[in-house]
DNA sequence: CTTCCTGCAAAGGCTTTGCAAAGCT
DNA sequence: AGCTTTGCAAAGCCTTTGCAGGAAG
């Protein structure tokens, strides 16, 4: 088991490397290129950590680059997110979707603190073997998963004197 | 790991046990009693398998019992939540939540099939070890999780072509 | 020139909230 | 009596969709 720590942001020849492997998909798909594609990809695997759709909107917004429109966003997210660029992420949290960069990024689960939304990200290479065995043993071939471990931090349990 | 059947439904003294626990639990948060959310937990727990809101809302108008209004169920079932009588599953759909009885029940994950949208409830007690594992390492008191095995059925595999 | 992409506005679906009347204790 | 619960309607949020003009191949 490992604590998985924030990665460096993407550099640039990470991020080229993405944008080919969005051109790629592009291209299997029958779509076309687009440059308000590309900057919102830019801006999403630039990123570090978590972020909403709203959080991408707003840095699309001051950074000047693009004013990209909502919906745009929304639909070019689960293109990112077929093209192996993004995952979704954080779904325990409900009230909308967010995402972090997955490429060029190792696989990893979430532990959130309830409390406080502190969230530690981990590995853990024996959880992933088991959760093969069971999608084996019932005849799944397993394409992802969603772990998210809920609990109260440290912090918090210290600081909480209620429940 | 063990495939976890459909459990029977809750007779009349669980879903007495179940409603005395409810009480309990409102006492405790000086709430008071009603026969609307009475209603409505009834009908909650002797769903088998998941239901949506809006499938408990359809139940309880067919029945006659009481035509709860959707803003009363939405009020309601975090509180039969709260008291451990339903718990929130099948997260990683989405598209509006989603419960299942965890009152007298045993715990269970889920495996789906995201083609068919079959699913397969399996209960892992290594899995649930290492997670526990997990939550200690990092000085979190584990409150519960949210774990989906997402893939494709063998049944899918077999008829699907494409991907 | 055909097909896709974008912005816009509107609609959609689920859920929450403010309020007044009704229900508990 | 004093607080909670309920139904109702309205609003809130996030997200999707239809359309027309612009961009890409």
């Amino acid at each position: 088991m490992r604590h998985v720590t924030q990665p460096p942001a993407l550099d640039e020849a990470g991020l080229e490397r993405a944008l080919e492997r969005l051109r790629r998909t592009v291209r299997q798909r029958g779509l076309k290129g687009s440059s308000v594609r590309d900057a919102i990809a830019r801006a999403a695997l630039l990123r570090r950590g978590h972020f909403s759709v709203d959080d991408l909107l707003k840095e699309l917004r001051e950074s000047g680059v693009v004013d990209a429109h909502p919906a745009t966003v929304y639909r070019v997210l689960p293109l990112l997110v077929e093209a192996g660029l993004l995952q979704m992420t954080l779904v325990s949290k409900g009230d909308g979707a967010r995402y972090e960069r997955a490429f060029e990024r190792e696989h990893h689960d979430h532990l959130i603190c309830t409390r406080c939304g502190k969230v530690v990200e981990f590995e853990f290479e024996a959880i992933e073997v088991l959760q093969r065995d069971v999608a084996e043993r019932f005849g799944f071939r397993l394409t992802g998963h969603v772990h998210e471990l809920l609990g109260i931090c440290k912090d918090c349990s210290a600081a909480g004197v209620e429940r």
